[in-house]
DNA sequence: CTCGTAAATGACGATATCGTCAGCACTGGC
DNA sequence: GCCAGTGCTGACGATATCGTCATTTACGAG
């Protein structure tokens, strides 16, 4: 979302509109549960239940299953975002921010498995989202491309690979759950880097610098 | 003449066993419809009508609806591997079996949008199924690492990013109508050869090397 | 405290979907 | 031509799910 500090549209939340947002909340954190179980035919009482919700508040809030289903992934691509946007320190190196961004999420796979896989089931369509991942992974690369660190043609495709490496590993480490999630991680980054054009020195340095902890976030809330 | 017909992994499939194997077809085939149209919670009816089939014949080879829509997965990576199969004409060289199958692959989603989408939908899984692209790509990837052609450390990392990149590039060419297919499955296939170690010289040959059409492939049956 | 409003609730009738079953159609053997 | 077998068929009762709505609860204002 773009930040619009001035014409601030809260005119202070009341704790109505905090309770109706906790409930729309509580549906679209249950409907997550659901999504990352590849339960999306349970019934919206069921989904209703599992939110500790009224039945008919369901159609308080949204028209369809659907609807609902959709709001999820969009929240979970927004956490993402989140994610990448709170702990990713600005950086004016664009080739830095990249692969910050990349291996983050390649961490969340582990720390955030519910959200994690809730991006599996949304599955290639969040490659070509305009939330979360894909449209910081384009403006990085083609401020990379744009300052010369990365020797690129097509923009759009080293950001599927990338996405695409992604959304790969997260299957693989939901499969090996033995695997070190971290190294793995790195070990593609560095592989991507080396691929758009980084000297091998560089792309081994910039994986494996220190990174910013993933375990300072706010899972659950009220 | 010389036949024995008891030891025959096939008793000569009788006219009967041919009709069951068409209606069960049929109700794949038209799963897969359902299923390249993301339209996962269609109504039996409609699955047996788009199948041109009665309603009671669903039940004389499938349980549950997630039954035949696994097979229907299942089918569709079968295709996909008989594909490469067909058109990959076996090669002792690993590295260039492997780098057929990826632009074959790419190819495919122009060829054969149906089983592209359907590829798409299962999603992340198909990285790690054990059928179509997946098993030869591990296979491929190893004979080419024992080789010594490709340096990589782990396959199973180099196997994610590969499957990785044909995903979102299925994505990619679902959303942009207008892209050129071939140049875009050549230009990742050459980067990730190049990535794997191959030089740059040698990748750009590959990568562009003739292909076998993919035209000849039997789309439809009876 | 009282009132008006907005959201939450769950019971209920309407609808959609399921899965079975008894009869039908096609097949192969005699 | 007749019979036994196997799969196909669609109508039907059983069940599951939906979406509404009258009522209740929580809140804020005056």
């Amino acid at each position: 979302m773009a930040a619009d500090p001035e014409s601030e549209p809260k005119p202070e939340p009341n704790r109505l509109v905090r309770r109706k947002m906790r409930t729309r909340a509580a549906l679209v954190r249950a409907a997550q549960t659901f999504i990352a179980e590849g339960n999306l035919n349970a019934p919206i009482l069921e989904i209703t239940k599992a939110a500790d919700v009224g039945m008919g508040s369901f159609y308080n809030h949204f028209q369809t299953k659907d609807e609902l289903f959709q709001a999820a992934v969009d929240d979970a691509l927004e956490a993402h975002g989140a994610v990448l946007d709170t702990l990713g320190e600005p950086s004016d190196d664009p080739v830095e921010t990249f692969t910050r961004s990349f291996r983050l999420t390649g961490r969340l796979h582990r720390k955030a498995p519910q959200l994690s896989r809730v991006l599996l089931r949304s599955g290639t369509e969040l490659i070509t989202s305009d939330r979360g991942l894909a449209p910081r992974a384009i403006r990085d690369l083609r401020a990379a491309i744009d300052s010369g660190r990365f020797k690129v043609e097509d923009p759009e495709l080293a950001m599927v690979v990338a996405a695409g490496a992604l959304l790969g590993l997260g299957q693989l480490l939901l499969d090996r759950p033995d695997r070190d999630d971290a190294a793995a991680t790195d070990q593609i980054a560095e592989d991507l880097l080396r691929m758009f054009g980084v000297s091998a020195a560089k792309a081994n340095k910039l994986a494996h610098t220190p990174l910013p902890s993933l375990d300072d976030l706010p899972p659950p809330a009220p």
